[in-house]
RNA sequence: GCGCUCAUAGCUCAGCUGGAUAGAGCAACGGCCUUCUAAGCCGUAGGUCAUAGGUUCGAAUCCUAUUGGGCGCACCA
């Protein structure tokens, strides 16, 4: 309904200009379910954004246009206009009831067309395969994952990547690293290299090699060194793609960075840049000229030493993504990377690429909150917080909700004492329970002999909750749109809670069940289609929507 | 020093690309289980939206400055 009235508003909008005469394009406005139920069940500050390019007061601007939509409507909606020029609508109770009947049969009543079937690629976690993953990267993947799915119902198709830091010099200090790890146990001299990993689980994988590999001590060295990477890339991922299986994240793709060297593609994309003018040579090393798009500084891509940077792969990585036809590339990095926006930005200008079909959206840090205490967490202390503790310590469903909490922009500490309670405070049981209850009540009926007609009745719903409720429902929709475009899923968490808040409301103010057959019927479609709109929204969060709990 | 980002109730945070009286949870206080799941509900109290200006019909939201947190400023990845 909302996008019916945007649209005749647009029309009567541009139609009022165009009499006017006026040359100014027509204004933005809105059209949202107002929380006052006196402003009407749909609403719009049109007059008002209007009353500039019209120059006219907005009051009868307000009145024209309301008087328009009833009239063209046919009397179904009502129009009215109040306070500086707002203009409120009113719906019938039946339109209501039969959006409520569409939530629970039309699976996808929820999804919106913002974009226009454009295919994106979310790229997240990429964390280097040096190590597991720590909360930091499980705040990334349950934000990666659950954007991906807000933008998937959103007309978005959406592919999902990880790219690994398979090739670099972490990657020398990873296989030496572990080999040091050998000779130690081994009673052997060695020399731990300075950026060396210091995990015990590098002395595992140590273990693991010496045990397959009885000669790694005898061979050379560099051979000895091949053997402990591969077995140390493996091991980690594994533990990588483990950790994201239990936390239901699924991805379409996993990138190699050495696979760009093998392709050529790193060589490739260094001479498009070259051939579009912005690559020079200065004291030895390959320049990209950013700073004139607006960067700090210019940028290396290939050292004096003749290594390339970090950045060039990483830029043949963008182009790829271009190459495979992606219209818009979301980045999701921690926030310690925010410097590197900018960058990369420019190197996707450099390459012809429209800027803003480029995101990077950062994440930033967690706070582990434990016994009212924050245990600090940064990369270097070295004390890193595994994301596979988390999940075994608070659940899947819990750990992914929290994350997806607060918004992904803000700093956020992770109270793991309350994600662990089994109570109203904790927003999780809440929600889920709330979804829950409506199957209780579903099966208690049919326990008490009730024979359940979905959509019977509904006219006997003749209260004012009811009508909220169902205004809440449909405000999901509004919510992922929101969510999609500003990429924010965190919008879908705080509504659902408001969403079971006013289902736990209803249900104590009102006897579902009662002796009245079509009463009862009318009452658990509403709690169907909550229950629906429940379910759609954790799915969107990667959260379980039980039905006993 | 430069840049990015944040600042809203005692605490943790929402605030829908400027809208009608600033919200929620926790903590505090007072009620509700012989009735469909108390993993729940109802109520009370709590704010100069960091500060000062500006933009306009209208600002927590946009702009500028200031203050105070966090982060980043490599021929590292």
């Amino acid at each position: 309904m909302r996008d019916e009235l945007s649209e005749k508003l647009t029309a009567i909008v541009k139609d009022m200009l165009r009499r006017e005469g006026s040359a100014e394009p027509a204004p933005n406005f809105s059209v949202v379910i107002p929380e006052d139920p006196a402003h009407g069940d749909f609403s719009t500050n049109a007059a008002m954004q209007l009353a500039k390019p019209l120059r006219k007061n907005p009051k009868a601007i307000a009145e024209e246009i309301a008087g328009r939509v009833a009239e063209e409507s046919g009397g179904s909606i009502a129009a009215e206009t109040a306070g500086p020029g707002f203009i409120n609508f009113t719906l019938s109770r039946e339109w209501f009831y039969k959006t409520a009947l569409k939530i629970i049969n039309e699976p996808d009543f929820f999804e919106n067309g913002q974009g226009g079937g454009r295919k994106v690629l979310v790229e997240f976690v990429s964390a280097n395969p040096t190590g597991p993953l720590h909360i930091g990267h499980g705040r990334g993947a349950a934000y990666g994952d659950s954007l991906a799915r807000v933008l998937s119902a959103s007309g978005y198709r959406v592919k999902k990547e990880y790219y690994v830091n398979d090739a670099g010099n972490q990657m020398n200090n990873l296989a030496m690293s572990v080999y040091c790890r050998i000779l130690e146990d081994a009673g052997k001299p060695f020399e731990f290299p300075e950026n060396g990993y210091r995990g015990g689980y590098i002395k595992e994988i140590a273990g693991e090699v010496a045990t397959s590999h009885k000669d790694i001590l005898t061979m050379p060295e560099e051979e000895a060194l091949k053997i402990c990477l591969d077995k140390a890339v493996s091991v980690i991922s594994g533990g990588i793609k483990s950790d994201l299986e239990k936390f239901r994240v699924e991805f379409d793709g996993w990138f190699s960075e050495k696979s760009l060297y093998a392709s050529g593609a790193v060589e490739k994309t260094i001479n498009l840049l070259k051939e579009r003018g912005s690559v020079y040579e200065k004291d030895g090393a390959l320049w990209l000229a950013t700073e004139k798009m607006g960067d700090d500084k210019d940028r290396v891509l290939k050292k004096s030493t003749g290594e390339y940077t970090y950045f060039a792969p990483d830029i043949a990585y963008h182009a790829d993504k271009y190459a495979r036809g992606f219209d818009m590339l979301i980045d999701v990095w921690g926030a310690d990377h925010h410097g590197y926006v900018k960058r990369m930005t420019c190197a996707i200008e450099a390459m012809g690429r429209r800027p803003e079909t480029f995101e990077a959206s950062l994440i930033q840090m967690v706070n582990l909150i434990k016994d009212g205490e924050k245990v600090s967490m940064s990369t270097r202390s070295g004390s890193f917080i595994p994301m596979s503790w988390l999940i075994d310590e608070v659940g899947t469903d819990a750990a992914r909700f929290f994350y997806n909490m607060r918004s992904h922009d803000a700093q956020f500490d992770f109270d793991i004492d309350l994600a662990k309670s089994r109570s109203s405070d904790n927003p999780v049981y809440y929600i889920q329970y709330a979804h829950a209850r409506v199957f209780s009540l579903l099966s208690n009926a049919a326990e008490k002999g009730h024979v359940y007609k979905r959509g019977a009745g509904m006219e006997k719903l003749q209260g004012r909750a009811e009508i909220q409720l169902i205004k809440d429902m449909i405000r999901l929709k509004y919510v992922i749109e929101t969510a999609a475009l500003h990429l924010e899923p965190h919008r879908i968490a705080y509504h659902l809670q408001e969403l079971a808040a006013a289902f736990h409301s209803y249900y104590y103010a009102n006897q579902i069940i009662s002796s009245d057959s079509e009463l009862t019927d009318a009452r658990l479609t509403l709690c169907e289609a909550v229950a629906a709109t429940i379910r759609y929204g954790l799915a969107l969060l990667g959260v379980s929507a039980p039905e006993r709990m």
